[in-house]
DNA sequence: GGGCATTGGTGCATATATGCGAATTGACTA
DNA sequence: TAGTCAATTCGCATATATGCACCAATGCCC
């Protein structure tokens, strides 16, 4: 596209629309709130800038040239267009209405999350709630969601993050499948064990040992990366899992496996891109998420 | 009026215009020929400005928000408007059509002026003259007139004036009426004769005496201040009157009284405001009647 | 997987614009 | 006709914005 005709000082343009309807630089000067001498120097300017003299300064105050009523016309439609601008965002701004995103892993977005999205929508109808499972992080920068909720802190510096608190992981099995492998009450008594792995790479089966365990790929003989999955496999008695204490703990037909193992710590971060500066929607959300999260 | 609206800084506005429209800060700067970094900056400017943020900046390249999709057809309307206030503007400086005002003297317009007019309405038939009679000094800073001839130097500082040349004051009277006076040869033969007074005030008489004439108040029995009444009283031999003498040469009616004497030398300013160095319409005017008054 | 090109961001020197004060000009009024 | 007020203009100190050179990151291509 060709952009010589926007090329001039918009700026300028501004100074003579309002110096125009005010009928005077100073008028104009106090309801921009800037100086007078700032005023005229920039009408001046763009009298130059596009070779067209707009007023005639004639004695006290100045009287618009023909050329200068022509285009009033057309400035004044830029001022139009400015103030929706203007007016657009500062809705956008503050407006509690529209979409909001929330990415979360399978546990959170099947478990925790559906009642607190419940009470959000009755405490803010406008606010609409879309949930993205996603176990490895979304990509917020790129808008994939407006807030995640994740377990390591954020790396990306231009990411607003809170930590909500921390989360136990706590191994879970059937009573049967307990009694099954005997019953055991120290680590050692898992070493011929199965659980459920829930990554391709070796990271959780480290996880696991950092606790005590002394596990191997032989302990593995199921995998899948999806949660729900794994805790439908661990309630079907097939193996041992490892879930969040406060969801776990609530499942009746499952039971902690070693109670007094010490549990897996890992935080729990609420994190948003750095809109959530400025949209009152989503910063509506994300402390509402916050405290609802919130664990003391 | 309220100009809240409008207070914001619009050339941020454009920067994001063109930015979104050429899809890279770098594009947008060669576009409108500043430097990336400002274009950059400014981006962000009207993002804290406005609460609202525009741009993700996703790796290499920016990428719109929804927000800055909203926004962007009003400040698009923004651009809009600007291009047809730069085009205006383009068209009002460079056109040739129009109408365009000239103030000169009642000789002048009356004698000088029609012929040069129809001769500019051939050349040039968009431009539309209007010629003011005025015998004093009309306001070219109020815009009663584009062009104005003038018989001195204007002393407006911000007025555009060029010399054409000198007019000469002559003597004229019918023969009769000459001859009525007794065929006077030498200034003080004038100290009976009558002779038209122009003016109130006693100006145009010193002008006369500055001449080796010796005139009081008892000289001019007749008064007007329109030079067409002056010369056709002296047309109909009723008494002496001043006149240019490229007109006054050119009506056989009369005749020069003493033609030895010398005559009062006035110059001619042809005399405009400073839209003259911005408006091609009013330079084509000036131009031509430069030329056409001129006198070698 | 590595090199290359392009893009956005940062720091600093400079250019530009702004604001404040004083002076000037023009207009209205007693 | 002189006085008074409002508005513009001018000069200078300061604040702001711009441009340049450089750096980091990303996507593309071989």
């Amino acid at each position: 596209m060709d952009w010589r005709a926007v090329k001039f000082d918009w700026n300028k343009a501004r100074a003579f629309l309002v110096t125009a309807e005010e009928g005077s630089l100073s008028a104009a000067a106090r309801a921009l709130g800037m100086a007078q001498p700032t005023l005229g120097r920039q009408v001046t300017g763009l009298e130059q800038e596009l070779g067209i003299v707009l007023f005639e300064r004639v004695g006290r105050g100045l009287q618009l040239t023909p050329a200068g009523v022509e285009l009033l016309d057309h400035v004044r439609a830029m001022g139009d267009a400015a103030g929706r601008v203007s007016m657009n965002a500062l809705g956008q701004s503050q407006a509690l209405k529209g979409k909001i995103c929330i990415s979360a892993s399978e546990t959170y977005a099947a478990v925790l999350l559906p009642p607190i999205v419940a009470k959000l929508r009755v405490l803010e109808p406008d606010i609409h709630v879309e949930i993205v499972v996603a176990n490895h992080a979304s990509d917020l920068r790129r808008r994939e969601a407006d807030i995640a909720i994740r377990n390591f802190r954020p790396t990306e510096p231009d990411l607003i993050a809170k930590k909500i608190g921390d989360a136990d992981a706590v191994l879970y099995a059937t009573a049967d499948y307990i009694e099954k492998i005997g019953n055991p009450t120290i680590p050692q008594e898992l070493k011929h064990a199965n659980f459920v792995n829930l990554d391709h790479d070796g990271m959780f089966i480290k996880g696991l040992n950092m606790l005590g365990l002394d596990l191997n790929e032989e302990n593995f003989p199921l995998l899948t990366e999806s949660y729900i999955v794994m805790w439908e496999l661990v309630r079907q008695g097939a193996a041992i899992g490892i879930l969040d204490a406060y969801i776990g703990d609530a499942d009746p037909v499952v039971q902690r496996v070693l109670p007094n193992l010490e549990p897996l710590i890992f935080p729990i971060w609420l994190v948003s891109h750095r809109e959530l500066k400025t949209s009152r929607r989503i910063r509506r959300v994300f402390d509402f998420l916050a405290e609802e999260l919130h664990r003391g």
